[in-house]
DNA sequence: CAGTAAAAACATACTAGTAGGTACAATCTG
DNA sequence: CAGATTGTACCTACTAGTATGTTTTTACTG
């Protein structure tokens, strides 16, 4: 157990969320891990290198979370809801999403892929869930359940993004809400 | 006409839509913009003020460039479809959105208002049109138009957030197809 | 099992360059 | 020529490291 190691990607990761790439200092991990500059030095050789395993570790604890509610048993469309309505800080904004805001981890393949990774797994995992939602008949069999997925994940993202710009998080709970309308109540409802 | 001052607003919104508030330094905006640090301190008290004149002017031409949209003739919800579907070049993402990722903007309500303003315009004026498309019968009445716009816009957000996570427009396009499909296939397709 | 050698871990000092300004003299412009 | 504008110098603090020295572990030998 490094006992260093770990507090340079835990605080790393808190710090990432709270300010992103660009606005986050070697100094400032340091100052908040507890952790001299040459121990962090030894352990990562530069900036960039110390996010991209906190970027991991987050990734994981993301991907963690939303499989333990997507895999959940029931009725794979109010899974799909159940994690639409799963509880958030949502002024906080999302962990990964925010990091694609940044250029230089958009630019630097090791930086983004992280995120690219976390957002197609969550994707397929909704689009998986969907085409089960069509087979059982509470979705149209003529949507894409690919974009569909796509629409879904957007509107969590999209959610935070505004619900930031209006500190508060009425736009969240309201792009939710609207979107479970566009969900619950279509063309198959009637049957 | 202060040819400085215009300069500086303009270099600053291409700034801050690039690299956002806490990557942009003045210097960087003396430098592009060619204008002296004396000139630039002389217009502007602190990197805060010349950021929020950038910013009223960009929420400005964005509400400008979504109005021209949404207000030309024709059906209602098609107008709505047109928004969502008009060319973007989404990798670079939204020039209002991207600063809601920035802690410090978020936390000055100077800095944060513009967002605000332009959010929730664009959040308004989509709902009426939504409305409209209810009374025209395109869109079921239960919904709520409100809640409705707020998903609309939290998709092309979040799409964006995708986007620049997989270096590719490809999800963007997924979550607009998406949200496409779930307003044009439901309930009351069938009447 | 003591002793030691090597490596891993941590700390301190230093660096060139940038961030975000202030102070003030010089220069336009009406 | 007064007031608006601009250029230059300067400031303190921070960024992203490098360089170097000091402990602390671990691993092996006799």
């Amino acid at each position: 157990m490094n006992k260093s190691i770990e507090k340079l990607i835990t605080t790393t990761q808190a710090l990432l969320w709270e300010r992103g790439y660009v606005g986050t200092s070697p100094r400032a991990i340091q100052d908040r891990a507890g952790v001299g500059q040459g121990s962090m030095y030894h352990h990562f050789r530069t900036k960039a290198e110390l996010a991209q395993a906190a970027e991991e570790r987050s990734a994981a604890e993301l991907i963690e979370e939303v499989r333990a509610l997507l895999d959940a048993p029931g009725d794979p469309l109010d899974r799909v809801l159940t994690y639409l309505r799963r509880e958030r800080d949502v002024l906080k904004g999302c962990r990964i999403g925010r990091l694609a805001a940044d250029p230089e981890v958009v630019a630097d393949p090791a930086l983004r892929k992280p995120l690219e990774h976390a957002f197609g797994w969550i994707t397929e995992r909704l689009a998986a869930l969907l085409r089960e939602a069509q087979d059982c008949g509470r979705l149209p069999q003529e949507w894409d359940a690919q974009s569909l997925a796509a629409t879904v994940l957007a509107v969590i993202q999209g959610g935070y993004v505004l619900a930031r710009a209006a500190n508060s998080p009425a736009p969240f709970e309201q792009a939710i809400e609207g979107l479970i309308a566009l969900l619950t109540n279509n063309a198959t409802a009637e049957d």
